[in-house]
RNA sequence: GGACCCGUAGCUCAGUAGGUAGAGCAGGAGACUUUUAAUCUCCUUGUCGCAGGUUCGAAUCCUGCCGGGUUCACCA
């Protein structure tokens, strides 16, 4: 048995009948994967150099190239389209203006669906008003023995989609569009933080010790050290290790890897933007985290208001909404004396007000359930919620006028929490005992080298995280986290072999 | 891991009072020199997810497994 990740392709019919035709072309000399080198234009640029009302023979040539998704032949003339990454460009190709016999022996009955080819011509209009290419020449650079999926219907089964992605990308140009805007909120990301003066870095993946979140690694073995290493669950406890350094403002945006289950919100392996600031605190991260977002959504979706598939509209321009946790819980749960109440009384009413807490749950658990169900999912607007029970972020600093609560928020909009941010604790004694009280049975070993480094001194800072995907499914209206990862973490396929 | 739903041609899908399968697109042959899901004629395509069971007979009913989805649990 062998593990893979593509599906076996019965397709062998069409198969054999594309392999043939490459093998035809062979014989004759011909290479189906001829080389092209030369420099060419994407169909947004041929489109543009269209001049409007000019004569066909003042038209400029271009040279063009893509896979071929739509193939109409009409006896001695044929329209095709080639898409490339910027779009599709129809070309006319006829018989006449091709080489002798070129036209009915190759191009008619050799090229599949799915080829890529390039074209060269000049361009015209169609009586439809199409700017269209007039084939001169044209060259097969990659033939493709496997067909397309449907025209028309496309690829809609999620496995496909997921497993193989490229042909979700060739056939659903919402999904290229989508993991296009992905890649410019990464790019606007840095833009932001670079103008600000942070720096990137890289931490390790494989850790000795994966802390910074309370989350089950992934765990792995290192043969050379002959110990076993875990993939990174967050990448806080290495940027702050630069704090201390001396670099005053460092980000980092990587994978990290909980090893939990999957959802419609939660991938294992997922992309986290995490950013330190010296001399600055929770409150500088608000301004930052605001800022932050606002520049992503303007420059990569053109607007501060985010339409969701429900039609609702997430406003992200203005001052963001702040609300105290605990105010937020009184309202929710109706009782103003909710905190002054037992384990017992919390869990009664909790369960009364319809939330399925474990009964083993501690006090501040039973609370934060009361949050994370019933509050959350109404944050649909952003909020940043503060002031929230020190026993939910050992990292951060306690507020000084209620040592209950820490100087953290959590920014949530689209109903799911999008970024945590912390004035970071910078007193190593507190540090340690604040892990102490947290490392249970079966949380994460303390990272003492870690607390060594803040030993030494780490300027007091602001931290912030933020996870990307999330954003990401917020910024495009998509329904899953798969939506936003190119290769989300699926199940092998187990196959006889 | 639990619950519910789904898996039929390369793709998108029909097909249950149980009688071993259809359509469109794709593919093959042909017609057609401005098409827009091009059109027209003819033709081909399936271990009905896998393995058992019930039955004279299973795509259809039952069980298990595999894969997927939703949801719950888990989740700083």
């Amino acid at each position: 048995m062998t593990d893979q990740t593509t599906p076996p392709d019965n397709s062998h019919d069409l198969y054999a009948v594309r392999l043939q035709k490459l093998e035809e072309l062979c014989a004759e000399g011909r290479n189906p994967f001829a080389a092209n080198c030369e420099q060419r234009h994407t169909s947004e640029e041929a489109i543009r150099l269209y001049k409007e009302g000019a004569p066909d023979e003042e038209q400029p040539r271009v040279k063009v190239a893509g896979r071929l998704v739509v193939f109409r032949v009409m006896g001695k003339a044929s329209f095709i389209k080639l898409q490339d990454r910027d779009g599709q460009i129809q070309c006319y190709v006829t018989r006449d203006e091709l080489p002798e016999g070129e036209y009915n022996t190759y191009f008619k009955k050799k090229l599949d669906l799915g080829d890529i080819i390039g074209v060269e011509g000049r361009l015209f209009k169609t009586k439809t008003g199409e700017i269209t290419v007039r084939a001169e020449s044209y060259t097969l650079v990659s033939k493709s023995l496997r067909p397309l999926p449907e025209k028309w219907s496309g690829l809609k089964n999620d496995d496909k989609i997921y497993r193989q992605r490229y042909l979700d990308l060739i056939m659903n140009q919402d999904s290229r569009r989508r993991f296009k805007q992905r890649a410019n909120v990464i790019r606007a990301m840095r833009e932001y933080l670079w103008a600000r003066d942070f720096t990137e870095v890289e931490t390790p993946v494989l850790q000795g010790v994966a802390g910074g979140a309370a989350a089950r690694p992934f765990i792995t073995h290192f043969n050379a050290l002959d110990c076993d290493f875990y993939m990174r669950i967050a990448l806080e406890l290495y940027l702050k290790r630069l704090l201390v350094g001396g670099e005053d403002r460092v980000f980092e945006i990587g994978r990290v890897f909980r090893n939990e289950g999957l959802s419609r919100r939660h991938n294992p392996e997922f992309t986290m933007l995490e950013l330190y600031q010296a001399y600055s605190d929770f409150r500088g991260m608000m301004e930052l985290t605001q800022g932050l977002i606002q520049h992503v959504a303007e420059k990569v979706i053109g607007s501060l208001d985010i339409e969701r598939p429900d039609g609702t509209v997430i406003q992200l321009g203005g001052e963001w909404r702040e609300a105290k946790y605990k105010d937020l819980v009184l309202e929710a749960t109706g009782d103003p004396d909710w905190f002054s109440h037992d384990r017992a009384t919390k869990l009664e009413k909790a369960r009364a007000l319809g939330i399925d807490v474990d009964g083993e749950l501690e006090d501040y658990e039973i609370t934060n359930n009361v949050f994370e169900k019933l509050i959350e999912p109404t944050l649909i607007q952003p909020t940043f919620v503060t002031h929230i029970p020190r026993e939910l972020c050992p990292l951060a600093k306690i507020t000084q006028d209620d040592e209950t609560t820490i100087d953290v928020f959590e920014l949530c909009i689209n109903g799911q929490e999008i970024a945590p941010a912390y004035s970071e604790q910078n007193d190593p004694i507190i540090q340690r005992k604040m892990f102490e009280e947290q490392v249970g049975e079966d949380v994460q070993d303390m990272d003492g080298d870690f607390l060594t480094a803040l030993e030494h001194g780490m300027p007091p800072a602001g931290g912030m995280g933020l996870g990307i995907d999330r954003l990401i499914i917020l910024l495009t209206g998509a329904e899953s986290i798969r939506d936003t990862i190119l290769f989300p973490s699926l199940k092998p396929l187990k196959q006889e072999g």
